[in-house]
Parts: structure tokens; C-alpha cells; sequence
DNA sequence: GTTTGTTCTTGATCTACCTCAATCCGCGGG
DNA sequence: CCCGCGGATTGAGGTAGATCAAGAACAAAC
């Protein structure tokens, strides 16, 4: 079921290879940023790294919450769903975010990849012992977790006073503003999902995103390349929109 | 401005004395529930309580962030507000719960007293000692955090995919829930908010909240004791409808 | 008990977004 | 090159909830 435990024989091998931390592509901006040399070589023995392709699950709703992941390549979409059956996009998740820690015993949000990517995993206990051994990681994943929080109600907030417009705009500058973070530069940006995936993010339709991404067009603050390719051509406009500056906008 | 600084002079005395922490009604879910008998009377130093009343401010938005807050007794509410002036509450504090963490430098929330209360205050450089000397501590807070994590993604959730009966409908189970954790039985309790703080918590206006409340009412679900008095009479269709059963609900 | 102000309720209308439906685009395979 | 299919766009109409407006219930002060 889950293609994590297919992959397991492949990816074997890897884990316990001795520097692969050293050779992260995340290790500047995950978890593992604080850590010194010695530290990373004593991790590298901890956890295990899976490549995984598109629509691949890292762990799924409901899941016995046994590890925490490190997304350390790629994009990763957070979703939850509803007894009824209703999907929730509850987030995206890029290069350095941390996925799967939860206070329950089971993952109340299911993850799965929306690109290509690789995933670093660490058993929850021997997180625990890391956690002793090295303060200064539990104070890095301590961070990471205020931050979260920090964006979770920025999203509160777009969700219940914005309008859709608003939304969107909000939505693309953040994305930017991820990749940015992540050393990203050029006018042309890959949206990593699909309008139908940026509509349960932002509990819109496909077709109401897709109105808004066209109204932003034909302003002239977008152009878009492909269906996934986007250029801010007006940022100033697509920020004042999307913060919260209501009708007086310039 | 701040009313905590009009209170200081009356309060400075309390905040010395030698054992206020073993007094603390919140003692046990808060987040010193973790500590021993010593931890607490070396934290009692560290911290100032403050008594509010309804409407009086915690701290502002753009505050800086130089102390976190334990909410010892009452009710507070927290908001934000936009550049245009739209607000939004982005959430309800009990007490036990922690207010005021933020990784910037200024408070990008509000939070305000709903009722009469006090809070207890905690130098944020001085918590980080205390985390040094107890990591106990430490392991509490991030705990409480992760939960919290946890609470906004239900939010999330409930603000993209629920229609307005629901959201009011869950908001209701989780106020009796939070209140029963806290150790309050009976089958009336005081909705602490009014209609328009639900409101804007929901994503709702307050006229949509209280059509909700007035067919929950008509249907036998609750009864209205005064405005802010509710009494559940029955709680499994209230859940139902209020964790997204949909129209499979019994 | 009356007054006064605040909060809540209920009704009528309006609108942003949803829903349903048709067409279009872009990309990979034959 | 053309086909086929999963997305994306665009249009037309419906609806949940917003908005505007009038009263009613409650609470606190006198």
C-alpha cells in the first residue's frame, strides 16, 4: 500500500551510507541546518532516503505516525479528506519542510508528491534521542514549528476574509516568495500544482482559480508559459492584492 | 496604551511572591505542568501575573514580541487586522493556553480578554534560560505547539470545505470540549464570544451565525439560555454535522 | 420598574462564487 | 504529423451566504 515500503529494498543500501547528509540539498534550510559535521555523519546512520515520483504517497491519512520526514527534493502536497469524502488541500511542502510530525498517534493529513522528489525519513524515537543528544536540533524543529504556525493563520486569515481574487494573488506571491527562499531567481515559475489542487488549498473551484489566474492575464501582472509556467510581470499589483489591501489598492 | 502598563504598579507585588505558581488554577494543563515543586518556585521568580478585564488588550499587533503569555484564568481572543481594516479572529484562548509566540520580531496577532482574567508573563530571553535549565520545559512547549499546529489545520479545513452550519456546529463541540478538558461539567455553558466575534472566527457574518444557531435551536439541538448560555440537547447530531459528515449525517 | 445601550433575531434583496457544460490547449505517443 | 487525453478556459445559470434594514430580547444602571 504504501510505495514507501515497495521502494524499501531499493533505497536500502543508501541509508547507511556514511556522508549522504553531507551531500543534502536541504541541509541548509531543513532541520538539519544547525548541525555540525560530526552531528550530520551520526545522522546519516538515523534516517533513510526514498526517491519517490509524482503522485507517490509519503504516508497516508490515518497512517500509525511512526516517523517524520524531511522533504528534501521536490514538492509536496498536504491533503486531508472528510468522511463524507470532501478533500481539503491543507498545504504544499517544499525542499527543507518537515512532513508528518503530529501530537496523535496516526497522521491526520495524508502526503503525497507532486513531483519527482526524495524524502529523508526518521523514526520518531530516534528523533527523541537525537532530540537529547543535540538541543540545538530540537530547538531548530521548535522553530520550524512556531513558523508553521506563524503561516498556518496567515492562511486563516485569506481563507476566511478573502475574496477569491485575493486568494490566488496571495497564494502565487507566497510560491514565489518559497522559491525565492529556496535560491530560485528568473521571472518564469513552475506552479507546482494543478488549479484543481490550488482550489481545495484555497477553498475555491478549479474554475474560480482559473477565472482569477485569467483576470490576472489580461492585466497584464501575469503571463503565463504552458499551463504551468508563470512570469509576474506586475508584483507590485499581485502583492497589494494578495496581502490584504482591499479596494484601495493602487 | 498598553493596559499592562497601567497595571504594573498594582500587580509588581504579586509577582515576587514566593509561591503564586502553586496557587495557579492552570497549573496542570498549562504549560508548567510538567515542572516539579522546585522548577516552580525558581519560575515564579521569572514571571509577573496580571489581572484583566474584558476588552483590556494582552498585546497589539506590532507589538514587539518580548514576552510570551500563559493564560492563567478567562477567556482571550485572537485577531488580526488587514491593511484595508478587515479583522479577522483567528482563534480562542482557554485557559492553560500559551499566547504570544511568534518567530519575528513583532506580534502579528492581537489577543485581547474576553472575560475577566489573568495572565501570567514570561520575559521571552528569560524562557530560553528556563529551557536551558528544564528541558522538560522545552519539551512541553513544543508540544503544546505541535498541538496547536494541529488545531489550525482543522480550522483550515473547516473554513475551505465546510458550509456555515457546520462551522458553527463544530465550533460549538470544540467550545464544549475545550471546556470540558478544563474540568466544567453541566449541560449549559457561556459561549464566551458574541455572534460577530464567532463570526469573524468562522469566516461568517455574525447574521449567518446566528440563522445557524436559530435552526439548531428549531430542530431541537440545543436551547438558548439568555444570549450567551447554550445547552446541548443533542450533542451527536450537533458532531455530526460539525466534523463533516455531510449529508450522510444520521 | 424604567431606561438605555448592546446584542441578537428575522426578513428581503443582492452578489460572489459554485455548478454544470462545452470547448480549447498542450503535451506525449504512435 | 496527427491523435488522444488530462488539464485549462470560458460561458450561462443557480445558490449559499453577504448585505441592508427593522425589531426584539437581554443586561446593566438608575
Amino acid at each position: 500500500m504504501n510505495p514507501l515500503d515497495a521502494t524499501r529494498a531499493l533505497m536500502d543500501g543508501l541509508g547507511s551510507e556514511a556522508n549522504v547528509c553531507m551531500k543534502c540539498g536541504s541541509r541548509s534550510i531543513g532541520l538539519c541546518a544547525p548541525l555540525d559535521v560530526a552531528a550530520l555523519d551520526d545522522m546519516s546512520g538515523e534516517s533513510e532516503r526514498h526517491a519517490l515520483e509524482p503522485r507517490d504517497a509519503i504516508f497516508h491519512q490515518g497512517d500509525p505516525a511512526r516517523h517524520i520526514y524531511t522533504l528534501t527534493e521536490g514538492t509536496a502536497r498536504l491533503t486531508r479528506v472528510l468522511p463524507d469524502g470532501r478533500q481539503a488541500v491543507i498545504g504544499f511542502r517544499f525542499a527543507g519542510d518537515i512532513l508528518g510530525f503530529t501530537p496523535d498517534k496516526e497522521h491526520a493529513v495524508g502526503a503525497e508528491m507532486l513531483t519527482k522528489g526524495t524524502v529523508c525519513r526518521l523514526d520518531r524515537r530516534r528523533l527523541e534521542h537525537l532530540f537529547r543528544r543535540y538541543p540545538v536540533l530540537e530547538r531548530r524543529f521548535l522553530d520550524l514549528c512556531v513558523k508553521e504556525l506563524a503561516a498556518s493563520q496567515d492562511h486563516i486569515l485569506a481563507l476566511g476574509r478573502f475574496s477569491a481574487e485575493e486568494r490566488v494573488a496571495g497564494f502565487i506571491i507566497s510560491l514565489v516568495e518559497a522559491q525565492e527562499r529556496r535560491g530560485r531567481v528568473g521571472p518564469v515559475f513552475d506552479l507546482p500544482a494543478t488549479r484543481a489542487d490550488i482550489g481545495e488549498f484555497l477553498g475555491l473551484t478549479l474554475e474560480t482559480v482559473s477565472r482569477a489566474i485569467s483576470a490576472f492575464r489580461k492585466r497584464g501582472w501575469i503571463r503565463l508559459h504552458g499551463h504551468s509556467g508563470i512570469e509576474i510581470t506586475d508584483r507590485p499589483a499581485l502583492m497589494g492584492l494578495g496581502s490584504g489591501e482591499g479596494v484601495h489598492a493602487a
